[in-house]
DNA sequence: AAGTCCGTGGAAAGCGCTTTCCAGCACGCT
DNA sequence: AGCGTGCTGGAAAGCGCTTTCCACGGACTT
C-alpha cells in the first residue's frame, strides 16, 4: 500500500524536458530556463505532486537544512525557552529543528553531536551547562571540531569553554548583584542551595554569590552551601539538609528557579513561610514564575532571546568564531525576599 | 578549512575489501562476513573516523531515523511535556526527533508534514487540537494521506479525527466529573474561560462542563461563556471581561492550566482572593502548578505518558490505524476551589 | 564574412550508500 | 567421480538529485 513516490525524473519525462532542466526549475537554482519550460514543468510537477526527496537533495547537494538543537531535558521550562527562541529564528530560515536530549549525560551529549554530524546538519545549539568532567568535555570537543570541519557551525548558551560562538548569561555578576542586594535588605546570614559540584553554571552563580557577599564582608560559611540535583526535586530534598544544618540563614539563594521552586514547597510543608520565616531567591526567572505568589525573587534572563541569539550566531555566517554574546542579569526582587524579621532557620 | 568525510569507499579500500563487505561489517546486516575481514574494516573504519553519511543511507535505503513531533508551542508547559515523552521513546529506540512548531496556524502544521513528508520522516506525532477549520482539516488529512501511502505512521494527542492512531484525553468527561465535582462543594453559579470557539479541546471541555452542570440540575448562561487565546495571556485577558459580566460566579472554570494560572493572577490584580472570594479550577495539570499557592485544582491528565504513548503507537507497529488510545481524567481538588463564601463576581 | 559571446538545454558524472546477483569454494552425498 | 548445498566475497546497478561540461544558435563585433 506504499505507494512509489513521484520522482524528478518522472517529471522530466512528462514534461518533456531534460532531468537538468527540471531540477533548475524546481529548486531556485541560478540558471535561467525560458518561460515557456519552466511553466511546463511547474505545471507538470504540481499535477503529479512532486515532492523533492530530502535525503537526495542532501546527498547531491553535499548539505542538509537541518539544524540542531541538544538540550537536557526538554521540560525544563529554562530549556524550553530557549528552544522556543531556537525554533523560532531556524523555521523562519526555512530549516528544521532536530531536537535532542541529554537528560543530563555528557556522554549522551557527544553522541548527539555524533548523530547530527552523520546528518550533516548544517549547524549546532548546545544549550546546557557545561561541567568539570575534563573527559567528557575532551571527547565532545573532539565531536565539535569534527563538525565545523565538515562546514556545520556551533553554538553553546553556557559558559565559553568550548571554542565556539556562545551566548553567555552572567552567571556571576547576576548572582554577585543579587547577593548585594539581598544584603542590602538587611540579612546577614545566607544558605545557597549549590545544585551539583561539577555543573559549571552553579558553581559560577555559587561563586558569584560569594563575592557579592564577600563585596559586602559577609561570608558564607561552608556548612551553609547545600548540594543537590539541578532540579524542582533537588531543591526540595536540599531543604531537609538545610534545616538539619541550622544555619541561622534568614535568606536562601537557590542557583536557579526550579530549584527554587523545589524548595519553597518543601519550606512550607516544614511549616516555615516565605518571606515571614525565611526569605527565597532563585535565578534565571523562567515564565511560570509571573504567577506565583509569593512571586519569586530572581535574576532575570531573556531566555528565548538568548535562544534566538544562538540562533543567530550559527545561521547568519559573518564573522568566524568563537564570538562570544554576553547577556545581562537582571535582579528582580518580588514578594520572596523581605526584610529578615524572625531568627531565620535553626 | 572543510575536510572531506571519511566514505565507506575509502574504508573498503584501505581495509582492501569490497563495498558490499565494507557496508555489511558496518551497518548490521544479516550477511555474514569472517572474523577476519570483519576485524579489519571494523579496525580501520575507527582508525579513519569513518562516520555514516545519514542522507546518503536514508537514499539508499528509502527510509529515514526521523520521527517529526509537531506541536503548537514547544514552551508551553503542556506541549514540552508531552514532547518530553515523545522525545524519550523516539531516543531510546535510536531514532532521531525533528520538531516543529506551528504557533496555532492550522496552515503551518500542513507545511511541516509535508516537510517530514520530503524528509521520509518513518513517523510522525503531531500533539495539539484539532479545529473546526473545515478547509485547514482538509488539506491536513491530504497531507497524512500521503505520509502514510509513503509508509510513514501518523499518530496524534487529540481528537481522532484525521483517521490516525490517536491518544485521546477524556476531556469531555473530565471537565464533567470537575464540574459535578466543583458543584458538589456548593457552587451554584460558575463561570468558564472557554478558549477560542474553534479549538475542539476548549470545546469539548466546555461542553462536557456544562453536561456536568446539567447532571446536578444546574445551567450556564451564554453570559458566563468567556472566549479568548488558549493562553496564559488569554486568560489574563478574559478576566477583565468576566468581571465586567457580573455574573455572579463562585467559580471559574478556566478550560487549560495556563489560563487559569494567568485568570488567578489578574483576579489577584483585581483585588479579588483566590479561593475566598472566588474559586478557580483548571485542566491539564502541567507540572508546573505543583508548587503553586494556591495550589490549583485541576484535571490530571498524564502529560509525559501521553506523548510515550503515542510515540509508542507510532514505533511499534504491530496493529492497522486508526486505534485509539484513551485516556483518563483525575479530578484533582486543590486549595483554589473551596465552598463559596462570598457573594461572587458582581 | 569570420569570429566572439552570451543564453539556454541536455548528457552524464557524480554524491555515499545498500543490495541484488553471481562466482568461487569447500563440503557432504550418492 | 559427479553433483547439489551452503557460505562468503565482490561487481555493479541503483536510490533521486545536483552540477559540470558541452553543444547549439543567434546576436554582435571587427
Amino acid at each position: 500500500m506504499t505507494s512509489r513516490q513521484v520522482t524528478l525524473a518522472e517529471v522530466a519525462k512528462e514534461a518533456g524536458v531534460s532531468l537538468a532542466t527540471a531540477s533548475r526549475v524546481l529548486n531556485g537554482s541560478t540558471r535561467q530556463v525560458s518561460e515557456e519550460l519552466r511553466e511546463r514543468v511547474l505545471g507538470t510537477a504540481r499535477r503529479l505532486g512532486y515532492l523533492p526527496n530530502a535525503s537526495a537533495q542532501a546527498l547531491a547537494r553535499n548539505s542538509s537544512v537541518l539544524v540542531g538543537l541538544v538540550v537536557h531535558d526538554i521540560a525544563d521550562p529554562y530549556f524550553s525557552s530557549i528552544a522556543a527562541g531556537v525554533t523560532r529564528i531556524a523555521e523562519s530560515a526555512g530549516l528544521v529543528v532536530v531536537l535532542g536530549t541529554t537528560g543530563r549525560d555528557p556522554r549522551r551529549e557527544v553522541e548527539l553531536v555524533n548523530t547530527l554530524r552523520a546528518h550533516r546538519a548544517r549547524a549546532l545549539v548546545i544549550a546546557g551547562s557545561r561541567t568539570t568532567d575534563r573527559s567528557a568535555s575532551r571527547h565532545l570537543a573532539e565531536e565539535i571540531t569534527a563538525f565545523t570541519a565538515q562546514g556545520g557551525r556551533v553554538a553553546c548558551v553556557s559558559q565559553a569553554k568550548l571554542g565556539t560562538d556562545t551566548v553567555v548569561p552572567a552567571n556571576r555578576s547576576g548572582a554577585r548583584a543579587l547577593a548585594r542586594r539581598l544584603a542590602a535588605l538587611g540579612h546577614r546570614r545566607f544558605a545557597v542551595l549549590a545544585g551539583p559540584p561539577d555543573l559549571l553554571v552553579a558553581r559560577d552563580r555559587l561563586a558569584g554569590f560569594k563575592a557579592g557577599l564577600a563585596d559586602e564582608g559577609l561570608e558564607l560559611p561552608d556548612g551553609c552551601v547545600i548540594t543537590s540535583d539541578f532540579t524542582r526535586d533537588g531543591g526540595h530534598a536540599a531543604v531537609a539538609d538545610l534545616i538539619a544544618a541550622r544555619t541561622g540563614a534568614t535568606c536562601v539563594f537557590a542557583v536557579n528557579d526550579v530549584m527554587a521552586l523545589g524548595a519553597m514547597a518543601a519550606l512550607r510543608d516544614h511549616g516555615l513561610r516565605v518571606p515571614e520565616d525565611v526569605s527565597v531567591a532563585g535565578f534565571d526567572d523562567i515564565p511560570t514564575l509571573r504567577d506565583l505568589v509569593p512571586a519569586l525573587s530572581t535574576v532575570r534572563l531573556p531566555l528565548e532571546d538568548m535562544g534566538e541569539r544562538a540562533a543567530r550566531l550559527v545561521l547568519d555566517d559573518v564573522a568566524a568564531p568563537p564570538r562570544t554574546v554576553r547577556v545581562a542579569g537582571e535582579v528582580v526582587l518580588r514578594a520572596s525576599t523581605a526584610h529578615p524579621s524572625g531568627i531565620g532557620l535553626r
